[in-house]
DNA sequence: TGTACATCAGTGAACGCGCGTTCACTGATGTAC
DNA sequence: TGTACATCAGTGAACGCGCGTTCACTGATGTAC
């Protein structure tokens, strides 16, 4: 049975790692302080010790949360290009947490192991979408493929590193969406 | 003239570039502070003000430094797959320095806009190995696709994301040099 | 229903650390006569 | 060639800041009789 005290202690916890991802989300990786983020909250710092061990449990758990969001948006993705378009606005949606997971990685923190866990399944959502048919043994290359050309666009893309150089981000995408179709089709 | 303070003064603004790209390589970006620095080339930390106003202005010449040696690196190219490979090599061989200017953006720091004039010129020299003839339109197209696709299969093998995945990043590289190669001729 | 006790959330003070940066000062090096 | 002076590299102390984390403590909440 779930007491009032466990209740409470889940709402502490959301309500943390959300004031976690509005810091993320504004100020960046660099804002990811325990103390920081317990300001936000309205605690003192030593206080979100009662819900986390330590700042990296808190990243892992952030780490999880980032990585069970983006299997959930891409799910429902019947075909390649949905995929792909799923991708892209969960990235958009907040650029800081795509960097967070997919970027350069965090200085001092590790992810534990099993975090591959969440990410694993949404690779097998990408192979799902890229596999003509069950027995496909190429379907992990195209999708591995599908993952590096999606994730140069948008990688570049968020961290800034088109801008002034006019066009559009968005065009490229598609550009790109659409050579990853074409290569498909040619294949099989 | 240069006198001997002046080349005294340089001198010493080398080691200190060559410490902070020795740090940057072994410890990553966290590392770019300017006493653990000093601390390895055996200064006090305020001595380096005698070199650099401050910290960020040590990280622009740093950034430049970088932009510069990979422009010298693949000036050479005279095809897309020299290029290519010019690229992964130059990022190989110190994968911190690569993140550094093509990574998440450093938390607290921005580059100021000159340094995109030796960025530009990186992108003349992939223009100039993508155009088929002097006045080929579709050249920036095809050396923006190049860019993002390089800098997808590098990024994350980099960053680690092929860790424990299975399959050689430089045959992944390759197949996706392969693969410009055969749209650019396909296009012309 | 009331009382005694245990549990636990949250606090403020403190620790040790490293950061970027300023400042007054010492001592060596170069310059001008 | 020697002397007087100016320049400048480098130092240690200090400032204010924020970090993660530990600890003793208060006060509220839940539990057992």
């Amino acid at each position: 049975m779930e007491t009032s005290r466990e209740r409470y202690r889940a709402q502490v916890r959301a309500e943390i790692k959300r004031h976690a991802w509005e810091q993320l989300a504004t100020t960046g990786v660099s804002a990811l302080s325990l103390n920081a983020i317990a300001k936000r909250v309205g605690m003192s710092g030593p206080a979100l010790y009662r819900y986390f061990p330590g700042r990296d449990d808190l990243l892992t758990d952030l780490v999880r949360d980032a990585y069970r969001s983006l299997a959930d948006a891409v799910q429902a993705s019947a075909s390649v290009t949905e995929a792909a378009y799923a991708i892209r606005e969960w990235a958009l949606a907040d650029p800081q947490r795509y960097l967070f997971v997919y970027g350069t990685p965090i200085p001092g923190y590790h992810a534990p192991g099993d975090t591959t866990e969440i990410s694993d399944e949404i690779m097998a959502v990408l192979l799902r979408v890229h596999a003509t048919d069950p027995d496909d043994g190429r379907a992990l290359r195209r999708a591995v493929t599908f993952w590096t050309r999606v994730h140069g666009v948008l990688s570049l893309e968020l961290a800034g590193h088109f801008a002034g150089m006019g066009f559009d981000p968005a065009l490229l995408f598609a550009a790109e969406v659409d050579g990853l179709l074409r290569e498909g089709v040619a294949e099989s």
